[in-house]
DNA sequence: CTACAAGTTAAAGTTAACTTTAAGTCAACA
DNA sequence: TGTTGACTTAAAGTTAACTTTAACTTGTAG
């Protein structure tokens, strides 16, 4: 099958000026164009797309993301640098990983404060609290 | 105790630059000022900054931060709003890590990928292998 | 008292990643 | 064959979140 820049677009929840500012930039170098100049994306090239997708969602900029790809057209030679790419993303993922469950654990923490707060009117009830009845994982953030 | 910019600003690990227009924009309204102008930041101050930082670092912006902190400078009647936003908030962090846990995992099968083209030395390897020997959770992978 | 590092401001500059605009072309259907 | 909706381009515009610049002031250490 063949797909337009606007079935693909929908498909990928994205807007068609940004599949052409993709290209552009250099990150589609895989697209073939029909005589008449319009954009053809084969089945085979829905894999770039959605690891296009993944680097993006994981914060890689528009520039790596095209060296990755440019990597990807020159073949098997590139293999390893690939793979450090790849296995240095997942560690960027999981770092981001743990900063945002820190950051959960804090809004569940103020997400108790201000149930509290809620149900005392106040939020002085805080200060006017034994610290001992604090939960245990709250007691190291501030109000 | 008291602080200037440039103390908070290493604390805080951000630029002092970055403090001001922070400030600028409206989301510092209790820091007050020395006789000559000065910020100054008091301990107190420091319980703001890091939720400041953790609605930050969990995507919200600076307008919407704005209006976390102008709701806790009113006082108790914007309890319940306060409540809502970090509730709302708890929602973003939740989505946006089940987003990086899906794209984790495709990393992961990037990296088993590559991690085998590598030692077979060609990407090849991966359209001559029979589909069952595929680990099972890569299965649903482009290559 | 002087030097000087660090503070202050308003305004302009930067960067990334799109998005919009304008003018035009392509292709599928009646 | 004409209409129409979707495609094309280059270039300009947008937005958020800073950062830099330039000119000036403050406050501390010697």
């Amino acid at each position: 099958m063949i797909y337009t820049v606007g079935e693909i677009a929908k498909q990928m929840d994205i807007a068609p000026s940004t599949l052409r500012y993709y290209d552009k930039e250099g990150l589609l170098p895989f697209l073939e164009r029909s005589s008449g100049g319009i954009r053809m994306f084969k089945d085979e090239d829905l894999g770039w797309l959605e690891i296009i997708e993944c680097l993006k969602k994981t914060g890689m900029p528009i520039k790596e993301i095209k060296h990755f790809i440019d990597c990807g057209m020159a073949g098997d030679e590139t293999i390893n640098e690939r793979l450090s790419i790849i296995q240095s993303q997942k560690n960027v993922v999981i770092a981001k990983m743990k900063e945002m469950q820190e950051m959960l654990d804090m809004l569940d923490f103020k997400d108790w404060y201000y149930t509290k707060a809620k149900e005392a009117g106040t939020c002085a009830f805080y200060n006017a609290m034994d610290p001992e009845d604090i939960p245990q994982p709250f007691r190291k953030y501030k109000d």
